[in-house]
DNA sequence: TCCAGAGATGAATCCACCC
DNA sequence: GGGGTGGATTCATCTCTGG
């Protein structure tokens, strides 16, 4: 018998015959999702295609399919185990319909959504970007590990730092002691982490990349694992594919068991898994505030003129969505540090290679540093703009207005 | 025969009845989830209590009460109309199989995800902070407006701006002209909206808040109207409690028919109809603000002024965070249905009362309006300023620029 | 009506270059 | 030489067109 640690090439129905019931803590599953095509693609250096056929009679034989592979799933799973059922919205509703007749809809735990940002062409109607995952137990009584999650960047001090208590009509209020102060609570480890799962999709550059179709990402699984498993669990993933569960298993100190029926995916995954290794991507280390390099009031003001906000230029801020001659409009607020001449030139400076024409400098501090000529403006085609804190500044230190104090403010 | 903008009191499916076949362009359902609870909540001021029951024999009667309601919301639907179901993840499932049986799958168009960030005591378990809405046309020929959202912030410029082609290999390459300059692309807008939707809960301070229970934030309901109705279009809320659809839709210029059970939500709706209030909320104005709609222009200039934000005034939209002799500085910006001479009127009356010496009124119209004298503004002790948009407008519709198009573009 | 193939596209990487 | 900036690349979608 089999049982860990272990890659098996043929359908999961019939190996998972052979596995001992309530033996494993974990299923994940990533079936094929009626998605009416062949998957195909290639490795960068073209010397491998992979394939897998999602291409079905009808829903029904589909269904069937993979109710009869679930079912095995659900025996071999202990009592305090978990399935984690990954599809896409083509066929989630019928696969939770099955999932609440296979384990009960008692024991449904969560839908959770993963959302990612996709490259794409523009499409009438709105842009996928998420996939789901059913969470079931197989009883009551399963495992599960709290994870938690940075507050968000809005949340009010207060919340994190007061105790709160119901007041006499059951609203909740922030707890003060007889004295009127208020009253300091535990401390908190954070948010606990939501059903909804921002996680970058595999990019088509990361060396994660297998050339796998469908590869999901590393990190993805790794939450997975962790919430519903401890270290020496057994982790089974029977359409196990590029190994990608089984490599983040191994990762965490999970045994693992992978079955595909593909003799191509089972080679892939034993090489990953001969050398497992988490692939860093700076996104995911850094977040995405670290792609910020601009400040709310810059944001703002790119923002009401309704402009494309650019982050990764020194020189350019944001464009407008009109096009001047045909050629884009380049936007650059002055920042705090800048002169406005160091502020020109970085703008010219990237507009060079960009090919525009007309460029909008927006000039956001005191005109001390005014060394520049309207001609030169004019002469690079460049407008610019005080910001509108800088107008109303201005006048505020330097009244041109029939302005009086009212009289009971004034004694 | 009742057709638009009236509330009615009463089981949708009798009103229902009364209403013409092929009338309403798009039809909002947020039913009761299947909760089995009874939802309570008291307005603020602990004057009104709310509920509305959610309990049920069973499943099945759950599912034919709905079913019964939406064959007939599809009824009353134009052919190139739609319908939004709007659930948790309790019943998603079922609702979704009932809507592929009277929409057909093939009408299943997206699975929008709301995702929202909530306080709650940790359970055990995944945090839930999603709902789902299920958006069906009722044929192959629907109402859809594209909405454009930010470029990722790890996307660079030149994706933006140059046109690609495909190379002697088949390789996707930067275009270049004979001369080996790059070609640059046409105007871009942004990336389409995608199906996961980050928009805060109903922030329990803000005003928008009626003590009515499961009450959605605008901002919902606003992006729904808009990517699938036009303006004189006829909104149907057959569940519309609070009546924050109704709300948007009349924000929106829609037409609108809202219907609900019970008496006190009706009573609601009409109060809320009758000045109909929004929410701007920090999160979305900082992070990723959607799409520009006049409301949000206003908030990004009062943004980039850094001034406190007023949203239940119709002469003032904000103050500055500085004072002027010791007196607050008020500021409008000018509506796109309003002269300057109308805002003006409405900024010096708002301002009469509240002790303003200083106001600064934002110009966004051009300037064919101008009637006012610069002493009438001196007199008021007004600043008038010109929006940036409308200061780039005129420069690109009458350009003083010593700008010549590229020689490739001009013959 | 449906399928194949070409074209468009943007997220997030890799990598060359420049001080 | 190394840290940062900007340009180049990959590839899975979606759209469109022709047969």
């Amino acid at each position: 018998m089999t049982k860990h640690n272990t890659l098996l090439v043929g359908d999961c129905l019939i190996h998972l015959a052979n596995i001992e019931t309530g033996s494993v803590d974990l299923v994940y599953l990533d079936p094929p999702f009626f998605s009416q095509t062949v998957w195909r693609s290639k490795t960068r250096d073209n010397t491998q295609e992979y394939s897998f056929n999602d291409k079905w009679e009808s829903l029904q034989e589909y269904k069937a399919f993979l109710a009869e592979r679930v079912q095995e799933c659900k025996r071999v799973l202990k009592n305090t185990g978990s399935i984690f059922l990954q599809c896409d919205r083509t066929a989630s509703h019928h696969l939770r319909l099955m999932l609440d007749e296979l384990f009960g809809s008692e024991n449904f735990q969560s839908e959770i959504i993963w959302n990612y940002r996709r490259w794409s062409n523009s499409k009438s109607g709105l842009l996928n970007t998420h996939q789901t995952i059913y969470f079931y137990s197989k009883s009551a009584v399963y495992k599960f590990n709290r994870i938690f999650t940075d507050y968000s960047p809005t949340t009010n001090i207060d919340q994190i730092l007061q105790e709160r208590e119901r007041n006499e009509y059951g609203k909740v209020v922030y707890k003060r002691d007889t004295t009127g102060e208020v009253v300091q609570g535990k401390e908190k480890k954070g948010v606990p982490l939501s059903d909804v799962w921002d996680i970058p999709y595999l990019n088509p550059k990361a060396n994660e990349r297998t050339g796998y179709p469908t590869q999901k990402p590393i990190l993805l699984l790794e939450r997975l694992i962790t919430i519903a498993s401890d270290e020496e669990d057994l982790i089974l993933d029977p359409f196990c594919g590029s190994g990608t569960s089984l490599v983040a298993a191994q990762l965490l100190n999970r045994r693992w068991l992978g079955i595909d029926v593909s003799n191509d995916a089972i080679n892939l995954a034993q090489s990953r898994l001969n050398i497992p290794k988490r692939t860093s991507s700076r996104l995911l280390e850094l977040g995405e505030a670290a792609y910020l390099n601009q400040n709310d009031k810059t944001r703002s003001i790119l923002n009401s003129l309704d402009a494309i906000i650019v982050e990764r230029n020194a020189g350019i801020d944001g464009f407008l969505k009109t096009h001047y001659l045909e050629t884009p409009v380049a936007i650059k607020i002055q920042r705090a540090s800048e002169s406005l001449e160091e502020a020109q030139k970085k703008l010219l400076r990237a507009c060079a290679t960009k090919g525009c024409i007309l460029k909008i400098l927006i000039r956001t501090n005191p005109r001390r540093d005014l060394t520049l000529f309207e001609s030169e403006f004019e002469d690079n085609n460049l407008i610019v703009l005080d910001s509108y804190d800088l107008i109303v500044g201005e006048w505020l230190n330097n009244p041109r207005l029939k302005a009086t104090p009212p009289s009971d403010i004034a004694n």
